[in-house]
RNA sequence: GGGCGGAUAGCUCAGCGGACAGAGCGCAGCCCUUACAAGGCUGAGGACGUAGGUUCGAAUCCUACUCCGCCUACCA
């Protein structure tokens, strides 16, 4: 077996099951020696011992100097004041499916954990800590502020990561980054300056989402839309010389009036031709305003004017500049109204709407209020209303930006799964709007601008230090910006900030660009577009040519799984519960390619109980291997029988998939095809057949043919399974015999050329049928479970050859108690029937079965069939259908015909025997 | 307003041009058969959202519609 690591000097394996301290069970092997494996399958027990285990080996450390392919996936970092939640839970478990994967086909594998210092999320976090001790930021100052943040960073933050060990991703520890630790913060201020001197990084006056409660700026994608039911209120201004003349125009804030400048109509709009001009009167400040003309503005919205608010207002703002207007900020920065708002100075934007609109009815100047339906934005973090709000801030310029970003994915140096993905990246790089990166917070990257304190002195150094004396008036008293950077301005460089970068560093080289990036759909914005933009603009190439989106956690009802909805189970909780190898199965195993994934813990059984499947199956195999050490034998000197044909054939099959289903990202596909395969062929089929053969009285060589192939094919499934469920797969592989020291690097199973066997597969296929025939026979004739039944088969030679060899392991299968093979052709006088692949299979009646029961199924059959036959030969007549259908389509229709025929037929002598035959 | 998904068994999904439409869970019946009751066997259950069209043939392709979900947008 390849050792891909490099192990030498690792001591053997800890003997965790081969008679460990641990062994303990009741259970008694063949050989009477105690069984250490359990009856019941304890997940707890197990999945405590494995993840230290493969630590202490360094299996999950990468390692560059190896002359290996590599494959290198960073672990969206989750925020330092996280708790894994579903969502974590999904991702987590497809990307060490990949990687583990990965490493069990022999690559160099990093798969780099990290954490993201969540700017806003944590300084919420702590601020409520400090208000929980009656303090606020403000009273410690901000480095005070920053201590504490730091502290309880220490404290609480790895918590996240020690959640993930549980789940038992095959992260490399030795790599694990913070956003805000030191190289990582060089790399963020090094591409703000960068940035800034390319003119991609500016500060402006513009109106930005401002959080009143966070009390900072955030992004467009940071404001979550919400539709809401409101009122959109007509307010009256007169207009000045107007003989009592108004202007009416339409808002859904009213309060933002108080900083109205202007009111503006479209040039095109007849009705206000002559109000153009004109100056308006705005009620209760009497500040006079223009009446103007802009394209802008839309005639057919409201009454066709518009108020034009530009320190409130995007559109407004832009309209304002057009037209030389100075905006006028009404509210400060916790939203309460300001100075500028008169009377309503002090108010709460809220109750200034409501007094605005109580006064203005007053004065009957409320045109109307009509409900209206309109999206608000909100803080995604505290889902306060956000306010459009002019102010001083910093920007991304993105245009420039972008382009690389869309000829990445335009060229396919970017792929995304699902690939509609692409589309949605596509667009919003298409239509991307300059990014507000400056927060108003204390806890993040601080802008590295400074600014020279010497009165009049207009000099910013934008320095990753302090800079030197000023350029300009010699000063050295540099004011820094007092704002840090949103979070996400240093999340975009996790693919290589993480590798060293801007150092050239090893790994840099070695694991740049990666090879993959696991996320889900609702961050291509936030994250995934700008990773590529920072990777195109920052290392000339795209961080990673492959993108995979998951599923969003949904729960039942199809709503997404949140803390504050209280709507989703604990993944910890969870893993006590079912275990962790059991979550990450059912996770996978369910979670569509493409849709989102309504989960429900009570699904977690899927795995729990697949878990509990394999162990006992390993049990059984490791008992029945009694003291016989099957790794010696060579696979060419056995004498397959049928059925040992059959599954390793079954095998190279799973493999194939399984390994197919991989490669193309259908992580579900995967998980179903190997738990397919090893519950309902190798557990249902094969190891029931294989039974009779393992027994003491069996014949000794073929005895040690079924005890390798037993043991050989587990082995498979075990190396199949063990990305998706590394605790238990490891456990059991340790306590069978096993080549190598851990399951986790042991090889990815290759499908052998020599396993496919069609001609085995088509017999077992045969023999099935037989077996469910009986089956279902004795079902509907209502045969007592426990009673064994003589079985008669009527059919071909190769069928009752085939048979034949099989006899000892099909009676069982069946409760049969003695099968007759009729090479006379002979058949029962009076029994019950069914056809498999032109054979027929007779339960004799004999008073065990109701005569009258089974003319009645027997009519059923015939007349179903009939209907099939039917189909078939209308099929067949028509002369479109043979011309034009193609020829092998054509064929299948005929042999179809034959074949109903022929069952028919025999349907029909059934039937006519039981006429004969006295009723019960 | 634009865009994107979805609609198939009670539930969650697979099938995406050719044989009575599949799986898991749930349900019903029978079984504690010495790996597993966290198990085994058997079974019931479906106008493939609606209406048209293309085709020898449609759950599958096209068009329209209905209903759900999501994303996006400077009609205030």
């Amino acid at each position: 077996m390849p050792d891909f690591h490099d192990l030498a000097a690792a001591p053997e394996p800890a003997p965790v099951l081969s008679g460990g301290p641990q062994a303990s069970m009741e259970n008694v092997m063949q050989d009477g020696r105690p069984d250490p494996l359990s009856a019941a399958y304890n997940p707890a027990d197990v999945e405590s011992r494995w993840y230290d285990f493969w630590l202490e080996r360094g299996y999950f450390t990468a390692r560059p100097d190896q002359d290996r392919e590599r494959f290198t996936v960073t672990m969206p970092p989750p925020n330092v004041t996280g708790q894994l939640t579903m969502g974590h839970m999904l991702g987590e478990s497809i990307r060490d499916v990949l990687v583990r994967w990965q490493r069990m086909e022999g690559k160099d594998v990093l798969y780099l954990p990290g954490m993201d210092h969540a700017g806003i999320a944590t300084q919420n976090v702590v601020e409520r800590k400090l208000e929980s001790e009656g303090k606020k930021r403000q009273d410690l100052g901000r480095d005070g502020f920053l201590r504490e943040a730091w502290a309880w960073k220490e404290e609480y933050g790895g918590k996240i990561l020690q959640q993930l060990r549980r789940v038992g991703v095959s992260v490399d520890w030795s790599r694990e980054r913070f956003t805000l630790d030191e190289g990582y913060s060089r790399a963020v201020l090094l591409v703000f300056k960068r940035l800034y001197e390319k003119g991609l990084v500016y500060r402006g006056h513009y109106i930005v989402n401002w959080c009143p409660r966070c009390h900072t700026a955030l992004s467009d994608e940071q404001v979550e839309n919400q539709e809401v039911d409101g009122h959109l209120h007509f307010l009256r201004y007169p207009v000045k010389d107007g003989e009592g003349k108004h202007i009416t125009v339409a808002t859904t804030r009213p309060e933002t009036m108080l900083g109205d400048v202007a009111v503006a109509v479209n040039p095109r709009d007849r009705r206000f031709k002559k109000l153009v001009g004109k100056t308006a009167v705005l009620p209760f400040l009497r500040r006079e305003i223009p009446i103007i003309a802009d394209d802008a503005v839309d005639p057919k919205f409201g009454g066709g004017a518009l108020k034009v608010t530009p320190a409130h207002d995007p559109v407004d703002l832009e309209l304002a500049r057009r037209h030389g207007l100075q905006p006028v900020v009404v509210m400060d920065t916790e939203g309460r109204m300001n100075e500028n708002a008169g009377d309503f100075a002090g108010l709460d934007r809220f109750e200034a709407r409501k007094r605005v609109l109580e006064r203005l009815t007053d004065l009957g100047l409320l045109e109307k209020s009509e409900p209206y339906r309109f999206t608000l934005g909100v803080c995604e973090r505290c889902e306060t209303v956000i306010e459009p709000y002019l102010s001083l801030q910093w920007f991304v310029k993105m245009a420039p930006l972008a382009q690389p970003a869309l000829e990445a994915a335009r060229r396919n140096q970017v792929k995304f799964f699902p690939k509609r993905w692409r589309k949605v990246y596509r667009h919003w790089l298409e239509n991307v709007h300059d990014w507000c990166i400056s927060r108003q917070l204390w806890w993040g990257h601080r802008i590295p601008v400074w600014y020279c304190r010497k009165p009049g002195c207009p000099s910013t150094a934008v320095e990753l230090e302090r800079p030197g004396p000023c350029w300009h008036c010699g000063g050295t008293d540099w004011q820094q910006d007092e704002d840090v950077l949103d979070t996400w301005f240093s999340s975009w460089l996790w693919p290589f900030a993480t590798l060293g970068w801007p150092e050239e560093t090893a790994d840099l080289k070695t694991y740049y660009p990666n090879q993959l990036m696991v996320t889900g759909p609702d961050i291509i914005f936030l994250w995934v577009a700008r990773m590529v933009m920072a990777g195109c603009e920052c290392l000339g190439q795209p961080p990673y040519p492959f993108v995979l989106l998951t599923s969003i956690v949904r729960d039942a009802q199809g709503q997404k799984m949140s803390k504050s909805l209280g709507n989703s189970p604990d993944p910890m909780d969870l893993m006590d519960r079912y275990g962790a190898d059991a979550v990450r199965f059912t996770m996978v195993y369910l979670t569509p390619t493409d849709q989102d994934l309504l989960f429900d813990e009570k699904r977690c059984e899927t795995g729990k109980f697949f878990a509990n499947k394999v162990w006992n199956a390993a049990r059984l195999v490791r008992s029945r291997l009694g003291d016989e050490d099957p790794r010696g034998v060579r696979e060419s000197g056995l004498e397959l029988q049928l059925a040992d044909r059959w599954v390793l054939s079954r095998l190279a099959n799973a493999i194939k998939d399984t390994t197919r289903n991989l490669k193309t990202s259908r992580l579900n596909e995967a998980a179903n095809t190997v738990y397919h395969f090893t519950w309902h062929e190798y557990c249902d089929w094969y190891l029931e057949m294989v039974k009779p053969r393992w027994a003491d009285q069996a014949e000794p060589r073929d005895r040690r043919v079924a005890r390798w192939v037993a043991w050989k094919v587990l082995d498979g499934i075990l190396r199949l399974l063990h990305p998706f469920m590394p605790f238990v797969t490891e456990e059991l592989w340790q306590a069978l015999p096993h080549e190598g020291e851990s399951l986790c690097v042991a090889a990815w199973p290759k499908a052998r050329r020599a396993w496919y066997d069609a001609q085995a597969e088509a017999q077992v296929s045969f023999l099935q049928g037989v077996v469910v025939a009986v089956r279902n026979l004795r079902a509907e004739m209502n045969v007592p479970a426990g009673k064994r039944v003589p079985v008669v088969v009527r059919g071909s030679r190769e069928q009752l050859d085939l048979l034949r060899q099989l006899t000892p392991q099909l009676l069982p299968l069946a409760r049969i108690e003695r099968l007759d093979l009729a090479y006379d052709g002979l058949r029962p006088p009076v029994a019950a029937s069914a056809v498999v692949e032109g054979a027929e299979v007779f339960l004799p009646l004999e008073g065990v079965v109701d005569v009258e029961s089974e003319r009645a199924r027997l009519a059923r059959e015939a007349d179903r069939l009939l209907t099939e036959l039917e189909g078939t030969k209308r099929k067949l007549r028509n002369q479109d259908f043979l011309s034009k259908a193609k020829p092998e389509v054509v064929d299948r229709e005929r042999q179809k015909l034959q074949q109903f025929e022929e069952t028919l037929e025999k349907l029909k002598r059934a039937q006519e025997a039981l006429r004969e035959a006295p009723a019960s």
